[in-house]
DNA sequence: TCTTTTTCTGATTTGAAAGTCAGGAATACT
DNA sequence: AGTATTCCTGACTTTCAAATCAGAAAAAGA
């Protein structure tokens, strides 16, 4: 019971900074930013505090980093949707939304994300609208647009429908504790996954393609 | 200069609390529970700070406070809904989708709760089931049920259509920030409004509606 | 009027979380 | 080995928000 120390925990190495990161992500989205403490994600990264402010400046810097991180593997399974780059406007979009609802599904901190900080509007917005979900809505929004110019889909605002894509695709995921004590349902198991994209692409292209009496 | 106090603001009288529970509704909702202060919210009603703790015994009173308040509201509203109970219940189902998306219009507030808190768990989303979104969400899926049990719409899981009309309902209005960010487009103007109204019934409706050819 | 109760406030305490710093331990370099 | 550098930590300071409290001001009641 002298000093201390001793058990030289999981190679204290280079990765430090790499766990960290990901504890950053895991707390950041799961709590939003406020609510995530830099003594949590310290403690799930099992480094002392001090270490967070060793390798990143502040806060902030470390949620920048922990969304770069993010970006990093999505922006890599969204290169599939490169392959499908000539095909028509509506299959392009349906590649995209079904796209979308997997990447939703495998990484939810994006959805909760983009949900926590798009309502609350801010720097943090700013700086992921520049990095990170600006781009990737303009793409969508664009499909979109080419699909009802080409007579595809029925002449929505894009902008509404992307955004109604995002809020639904991320819904059932992000609101899964809700779901769970209104319903007793549990959105992660894999049957209900299947129903939801099953529901929102129905509803959304069933829905919104014109009829073709017409 | 001398001590201060004087112009005698809006008749201290007992409207104090309520006016202390419009304006923690306003910020809980704008920013949440945890980024609303109540050094803020007593500043927006015009009291002190220990005025908020005379009232309420604490900010989670408060918050159950605004809460109450705004489910007061809603109900009123919804009671427009009792003069159909004996249509067919999709007709039920569309009304109940029309009236749910103009209440999320006028009440902001209630989509932001319930995404913020539906997202985070705990014991505010418990207290916020039993008392405000449970019974109305249960009910929304009753309906739903009911039109998929006539075949009047396609058969997916009743609490997944609901859990998406609610997360696409208030997403347009939820996201804000993030839609004039990202497309520069105002979705608090009537005329977006209207069009992400027609959208989700549309896509909702009209996706799910089972072909009249079968 | 005097007294009591209700309503409200300034000043203070408490607690929690971000951020700093001097230095210890490990690693690399010579 | 000796030295420098990188990586990490415990202890500390600072900041900010919730909650408390003693009492002032106003209203109600006698």
């Amino acid at each position: 019971m002298s000093v201390a120390v001793a058990q030289p925990p999981a190679k204290k190495g280079p990765q430090t900074a790499a766990r960290i990161r990901e504890a950053a992500l895991e707390l950041f989205s799961r709590l939003g930013f406020e609510r995530a403490t830099m003594a949590e994600i310290a403690a799930e990264a099992g480094v002392s505090q001090a270490t967070l402010h060793y390798h990143f400046a502040d806060k902030d810097q470390l949620w920048r980093a922990a969304m770069l991180q993010l970006r990093a593997v999505i922006s890599e399974e969204e290169r599939l949707l490169e392959a499908a780059a000539d095909a028509a406007p509506e299959v392009q979009l349906r590649m995209a939304m079904r796209l979308f609802l997997r990447i939703s599904w495998n990484h939810p901190a994006l959805g909760r994300i983009v949900a926590l900080e798009g309502m609350a509007g801010g720097e943090r917005l700013d700086w992921l609208d520049a990095h990170l979900i600006g781009p990737r809505n303009r793409r969508l929004a664009e499909l979109a647009q080419a699909a009802i110019d080409s007579g595809a889909l029925k002449p929505f605002p894009a902008a509404t429908m992307i955004i109604t894509l995002q809020a639904a695709g991320a819904g059932v995921i992000n609101l899964a504790p809700m779901m769970r004590k209104s319903f007793g349902l549990d959105p992660s198991e894999p049957a209900a996954r299947e129903a939801h994209e099953r529901l929102i692409i129905d509803a959304l292209l069933g829905g919104l393609l014109t009829p073709r009496t017409t």
